[in-house]
DNA sequence: TTTGTATATCGTAATATTGCAATATAATAA
DNA sequence: TTATTATATTGCAATATTACGATATACAAA
């Protein structure tokens, strides 16, 4: 074995797994650091203020896309990345309910 | 290659990759997901709630509990599990920064 | 056109994760 | 003591992730 049962599971359960997933190695926190630090969203650099070769960059940037956690919009000959707020909404909304469940509990 | 370049990385994006990665796993999930649902913590039936091998299942405990996102008291032969409310709070403060990052920008 | 710059993809080696049967451990019950 | 019950650990095969050199693509400038 080795796979993941993701057929086993809700969607919405395998859809926050998802999310979570693009957000569980240090350099896409660090992207998604990066993302916010800047004014624009003019940013094409983030390679060189990552410790990381070019092309695990770009690997990392296409996760985090393929999880809409960031948008790319091409401009010219770079492309500005940006973080999509609407899945941000959507872990804090997961998290609103998990912390709305837990007034209910004893420990 | 294949190892994550940890070191190269901030101790605050290393521990929030590490909570995320907990969480990357739709059967981690359903466990979270299933504790929050009973009323009590006295709950040692979380392999009959899963579609899994109770070795696959108290593996991915163990990964939950290493990341602080569970607690385990040993409740005579059973085990009670519950969601360690310090967790919550820390990744709902990490997303409260990125929303409030995220008022001030462009896209 | 050619050259340069930015980003993506391919191929592959090193490592990590997933899942489970078999087995071990620990506490209780008989 | 010997079951029985609940959970953890071990070992291993299948699969996934990580990282990067080499290469491809795409667009702009000369």
């Amino acid at each position: 074995m080795g796979a993941s049962k993701l057929e086993s599971f809700s969607a919405e359960q395998n859809e926050m797994a998802k999310i979570f997933k693009a957000l569980s190695h240090p350099a896409r926190i660090a992207i998604v650091d990066y993302l916010l630090s800047v004014d624009t969203c003019i940013c094409g650099d983030i390679v060189n203020k990552l410790p990381l070769a070019q092309p695990t960059v770009s690997q990392h940037l296409k996760e985090l896309k393929n999880a809409n956690i960031i948008k790319g919009n091409i401009e010219g000959t770079a492309i500005c990345y940006c973080i999509n707020p609407d899945t941000i909404d959507k872990i804090e909304n997961h998290f609103g309910i998990i912390r709305h469940k837990l007034k209910n509990k004893c420990c």
